[in-house]
DNA sequence: ATGGTGACTGTAC
DNA sequence: CGTACAGCCACCA
């Protein structure tokens, strides 16, 4: 035998299934999937979560491939600021509603109480939610 | 291969 | 508080 020589993949065309990306991606809808109603996450904690400490905007751009089509509570993953970052692809308002909805208290800005409000999974004591009062 | 863009973030002014 | 700049990683032309 050795001839046949898989080799390396002549081209990462798409991201295969063991491929970093793709597990990336995977992590992200498993952890989107997890966060309870009325919480948040937000995309660097996602990219954090996710193995890819930094990539903050690839956590935003696998959110941008489930724009409809995804029962995951999309709308629970905001910025780092505290507010929908989803104005640039025309769901803004549809965000911000859905957090209402929950009982998710936005301010005139359309902020909210991120420090309160953000979730983490209890497997990851990151950064474990101080007591809030 | 190179360059530009983006549902981001943190620091600086 | 807001705006501006740089760093960051992956997708696309």
């Amino acid at each position: 035998m050795g001839s046949a020589a898989p080799a390396a993949p002549a081209s990462r065309a798409v991201a295969a299934p063991d491929s970093p990306p793709a597990a990336f991606r995977s992590r992200i809808l498993e952890l989107v999937g997890r966060i309870p109603s009325g919480r948040v996450m937000t995309y660097g904690q996602l990219a954090l979560l996710a193995g890819n400490p930094g990539a903050a905007r690839q956590a935003g751009f696998v959110m941008n491939g489930l724009m409809g089509g995804t029962e995951l509570p999309w709308h629970r993953v905001i910025n780092a600021q505290g507010r929908v970052s989803t104005h640039k692809v025309g769901f803004g308002d549809m965000q911000e509603g859905l957090l209402r909805a929950e009982g998710i208290v936005l301010d005139a800005s359309g902020r909210c109480d991120l420090k309160a409000l953000q979730w983490w999974p209890d497997e990851s004591r990151e950064a474990p939610p101080e007591p809030l009062f």
